[in-house]
DNA sequence: TAGATTGTTAATCGATTAACAATC
DNA sequence: TAGATTGTTAATCGATTAACAATC
């Protein structure tokens, strides 16, 4: 009775199903067609049927899906319903901004601690934390037992701290420096970095200013 | 004779791929082979070359590829041979620090402009430019002919800010707001938000901790 | 020359789309 | 009941992988 796998594709989209229905949900809607939602994410309404699917069924036929319910269940899905602590390492202008950003607390983010190695840094407030030593960063992360990291740190300094974090007990980990972490496959890394989006723009901008 | 589209699965994994051969330059390569290169990426043999084939023929059998060719030529096809100018909407935290970030220069991208509703903050300086009121943006935006955008405004203001940028000729937008955009189909939106990012990592993270 | 590795074609795999019976 | 829309199956489409002749 093997467990169907979903696909990560999939995974990845429920995010934004998500952050859609909660939009909806603000402006005081109830219900939502596969239609209707595949319009406003410029998706299609069968890629939602079908995503959804892997889950359950969660609409009715002939009215669509109650806005309240999908978000519940889409919440459990994705382990939402609870509150998770991340840690951020690197407190340069990104890893300060990333600390001090509001959209995190009301999606059930919690930035629970933040390092650097700069001792001019070290010691001073950001947001809701102090920073902390590098030093001291595996032992804390084991205490708090937190299993999310996001890595600001320049590029030199990336993989060294990514093989702390690992040893620390992190799993997955947001990678914004811009190399590519090499890590043991239980972990799971996601990497952003602006320049590789910009960079993919200018293809299709071809030869104009 | 019409010419072959590029996938933009393709495409998007050209900068990717530059990144790393930067790196390996750095290192003092010279030369590397589709396996070596996939190795260092976590990418395979096979679609390297499959993908650069789209281009042309980069590599010599037997060797595989000078690596400082393969990065000019990378380089003209997604039309980095030349610094493109980027304006910046929104100062607040994560909008000042793309601003600074150290790492634009060195990959060909400027911050040309900086724009803000707060009056608090217009005309302080930020890094390389002075933030300027939005009232002023789409003409300045014109007159430096700029075609790429990143925007960092709160939520209710993104669409409002998009459509003007849409208004002033911009082609290409980076979203770090948390909605999706609705844009004409001719402007390019890319979409990052560590929100996202995350939960799709909570959904691995199974009922840890 | 022998060994290595490309560029490309064909085979496979997986994801998206279309279609429709079930049903609210 | 009639109309609308789901959940699911089958068909299509596209991307990845495998294989190998060409060739440096």
């Amino acid at each position: 009775m093997a467990e169907e796998v979903v696909p990560d594709v999939v995974i990845s989209r429920l995010p934004w199903y998500l952050q859609t229905l909660n939009q909806l949900a603000r402006q005081g809607m109830h219900t939502v067609s596969s239609q209707m939602l595949a319009e406003r994410l410029g998706s299609t309404a069968a890629q939602i049927r079908k995503d959804l699917s892997y889950f359950g069924g969660f609409g009715k036929q002939g009215t669509g899906y109650s806005i309240y319910y999908l978000i519940e269940q889409l919440q459990r899905i994705l382990n939402l319903d609870r509150v998770w602590q991340v840690v951020v390492v690197g407190a340069g202008d990104l890893g300060r901004a990333l600390t001090r950003y509001q959209g995190f607390a009301s999606r059930g983010i919690e930035i629970g601690l933040l390092f650097d190695v700069d001792p001019k840094v070290i010691g001073t407030p950001v947001g809701p934390v102090i920073v902390e030593d590098v030093a001291v960063m595996e032992e804390k992360i084991r205490e708090k037992g937190i299993k999310i990291a996001i890595l600001t740190v320049p590029a030199q300094a990336a993989q060294e701290m990514a093989d702390q974090l690992v040893a620390a007990g992190i799993e997955s980990i947001l990678n914004y420096a811009p190399i590519t972490l090499i890590t043991p496959e239980n972990v799971h890394v996601q990497h952003i970095d602006p320049v590789l989006h910009l960079q993919r723009m200018m293809y299709y901008l071809g030869d104009k200013k």
